[in-house]
DNA sequence: TGTACATCAGTGAACGCGCGTTCACTGATGTAC
DNA sequence: TGTACATCAGTGAACGCGCGTTCACTGATGTAC
């Protein structure tokens, strides 16, 4: 009658052939992109007949969602934990260009050409916004970091990242801050976080699409160069 | 006999009938995404049978294909008008920006997730290399007259702009610079349009997929915000 | 100008495929007395 | 401990669908004399 009938054979059966259908999926996906996931394939693979996934997923919607969720779960704690680890902004930079070229596939899953019509369950927005928060913690760290530089030192190269007037953006978000849910970061670290976001993922969906392929220049200094731009630029 | 017979009845007809075809492909892609794209579907909605096609398309593939070298050559004209319009890199962000926003799904066409195992054709590397050619132009025209600004006026935050050693980055670029395809721009205008094009990107794919729908800030604010810091910023 | 022929757009039937999904059923596993 | 019953994973057949693609054919349009 307990919801977490976690103990028993049956439910650890379940679970373990669950994960088995997922895994199975997030190989299809890594070799063929996900539009190209197919239960009956998946099932076939596993050496069952299309049929027996529905005792396991309500359908290809279902399944597909929950990788879309898993994906944007195995993303938040791999921030969370360079978070943890005490990295900042840079850490966490390379830790999701890490994560988004271990599995490409999972991250255009995430970032990648949306199909019209689709929305995303309530609970991935939780997740999404949870990321996001992560990102605005190491930016306030970082604003306020470099804001005690600039006392305790004549170094006008550093002060100049928290001084002068804010940035028109920074200040337009004074007043539309809504989305950070909450959270004390002040403006410029919001727009800095914003920054973080669009750049890194500008650079990583192109690298991973391969658009910078024969190109001949090294991603990962290129990555590197617009991440040490972003922190040494006021917001 | 000759290859350009445009002027027959026939052709002019051919030409028509292929383009209505591609007309309704992109109606297509634009209400549904391209991997829903599907030949018999374009010949019923423009009432004939599906077979019908293939009297102006070798198949699927061949359809597709040539979707993505008219985008490619959209957007190529596209920045080569705004470029001949005098505007310079800000003027090409805006047209990209306005170029995108038009056809999510033609961006996306281009510039989306891949579909691994797809190869694109010769010629629409040529297209997209022109692409660069013209960002590049408005690059090196960018850092040229900031250069003489900066020995013509006393205005230090100007002239900080071409101030000092190279970044690491511009460095390595001397280096890796064949993809540039001969364009004489320095250095650091091949890094700036490098950021410029990475740059843009993310926040177009991010607001063309709607992971910013329901943040409540200004797109178009903060586009205009990260391209001004673009183009003051030092390479 | 009309007649004979060639070109070619479009049709309808058909093939084979794989998809998601349903349904009635079998057989093994777990549970209650 | 064994027996009766319930649960439930998995099967195989079937449905309906739409896809890309081929093929032989019809009929209209253009061309050559």
């Amino acid at each position: 009658m307990a919801k977490a009938d976690a103990g028993t054979p049956r439910e650890r059966y379940r679970t373990q052939v669950r994960a088995e259908i997922k895994e199975r999926a997030w190989e299809q996906i890594a070799t063929a992109g996900a539009s190209a996931l197919s239960l009956n394939a998946i099932a076939k693979q596993m050496g069952m007949s299309g049929p027996a996934l529905y005792r396991y997923f309500a359908g290809r919607d279902e399944l597909i969602t929950e990788l879309i969720r898993e994906a944007y779960r195995s993303l938040a704690e791999t921030l969370r934990m360079a978070s943890a680890s005490g990295a900042g902004l840079d850490g966490l930079a390379h830790a999701l260009r890490g994560w988004a070229l271990d599995d490409p596939q999972r991250y255009f899953l995430i970032y990648g050409t949306p199909v019209p019509g689709y929305r995303a369950p309530e609970d991935i927005t939780g997740i999404s916004s949870e990321i996001m928060a992560i990102l605005l913690d190491a930016s306030t760290a970082l604003d306020t970091a470099t804001a005690l530089d600039a006392c305790t030192t004549v170094d006008a190269r550093t002060a100049v990242a928290s001084d002068g007037p804010p940035a028109p953006f920074t200040a337009h978000l004074e007043d539309h801050r809504d989305w950070a849910d909450g959270h004390p970061a002040p403006a410029a670290a919001l727009h800095r976080a914003l920054a973080f976001w669009t750049r890194l993922h500008g650079i990583l969906s192109l690298e991973l699409a391969g658009h910078f392929a024969n190109m001949g220049f090294d991603t990962a200094l290129f990555f590197a160069s617009e991440l040490d731009a972003l922190l040494a630029q006021r917001t």
